[in-house]
DNA sequence: TTGACAACATACCGACTGGTCTGTATTATC
DNA sequence: GATAATACAGACCAGTCGGTATGTTGTCAA
């Protein structure tokens, strides 16, 4: 009676899946040791490998119940309604900025184009659950950039795809760049290039 | 007489290195085998742990004597004397574009941005070879822009530094985009995208 | 109460890792 | 031609890897 439950498979499943899912995002998914998961996670062997069938179901499961709800309310969700992509991609890219810097987890990366870069080209199963992600990133922001267009925010000439692309894309670049040079300078000045690219969309 | 050197030391150090470039470009520093690389460069352990003292220090020689040359050429070199940065930018982009793509190496990323992300963050070695190779790859852009500004081929209002920073994340972000999609559509999309910033860049 | 099955724990496995050691052949120096 | 140093070759090493086989225990339906 000291324990309500021995047994919390679906608790257990997800210690795994978080001591995972840190380990890759500090290591790499090749980088990343089982063993280790395993001791951070309070588990064992024996557990991980009942609820994960290898190492790569493992990650697929990281990038479809972590990284993917992540990106989600992080990107996604301010963009769902918006008129004005401008000024809210501006005040997204803010705030996550203000975010991350509070948690010091600026300089490590994005896990999504973290994992994207290493695997993505090594395996199929990995690019396409990490594609799927890019690309809904992708057409969310593209269907934002057509509404701001209708609302007379963003210039008719624009072509939504091409700029969501485009925007993505650089943000991506920009947080990697920053990474590298763990300098937050560098992400403001390389921001503010971005953010001089959609004043330019204004009509 | 049939060989007319049975030894060439600095030969077969080029070899190795070759070897252990292609090894890592595909799989990765961590996912790189040494057995791998003096199978591929038709050498031994004892050859290669003669020339480097090891793991780390063969990486090391990559970037420097590989990579950062190779960069230097494609990138820097087109735009040292250049007065409209804008217009040569776009043409090394286009140049590289097609090179990259005869070759079919577009969807494998830039080996300097794959080993940036993944390395810069767990080895400072690396991280500071790579930052150097990134920071001039800056400094050449940004005195570009300076002398754009001059010849009155850019906008007087624009910071050269930041244009420089966002260009060259953003040419990370778009070619690293496209590697995960695999996609040259998409590529094409993006770089339509860094070209139309460039255009609003004039006067 | 008793199977039956899920949920683990642990010992263990072969493959492979980066790296070293010892021996040997080639080359440069005097 | 002797000597010393360089440039390898290849066996070998301890350790780690992802993964498995077997055993045990909690859970729950009948």
């Amino acid at each position: 009676m000291k324990k309500t439950a021995t047994r919390a498979p679906e608790e257990t499943r997800r210690r795994i899946l978080n001591a995972a899912f840190a380990e890759f995002y500090r290591t790499g998914f090749q980088g990343g040791s089982i063993n280790r998961i395993v001791a951070e996670a309070g588990a064992t062997k024996g557990a991980l490998f009942h609820h994960f069938k290898d190492k790569n179901d493992l990650g697929y499961a990281v990038v479809e119940e972590i990284i993917q709800p992540r990106i989600r309310a992080s990107w996604f969700d301010p963009l769902a309604d918006s008129i004005d992509p401008i000024a809210d991609v501006k005040y997204t890219m803010r705030q996550f900025v203000k975010e991350e810097q509070e948690r010091g987890r600026l300089v490590q990366g994005c896990p999504l184009n973290n994992l994207a870069q290493e695997m993505s080209p090594l395996d199929e199963g990995f690019r396409r659950r990490l594609e799927k992600v890019y690309s809904a990133w992708r057409e969310a922001m593209e269907v934002a950039f057509a509404r701001g267009i209708k609302a007379g925010k963003v210039r008719k000439a624009v072509s939504p795809r091409n700029a969501a692309a485009f925007v993505v894309a650089a943000l991506a670049g920009i947080i990697g760049t920053a990474k590298n040079a763990q300098s937050e300078e560098l992400l403001k000045q390389a921001g503010e290039g971005l953010f001089d690219y959609l004043d330019s969309l204004r009509p």
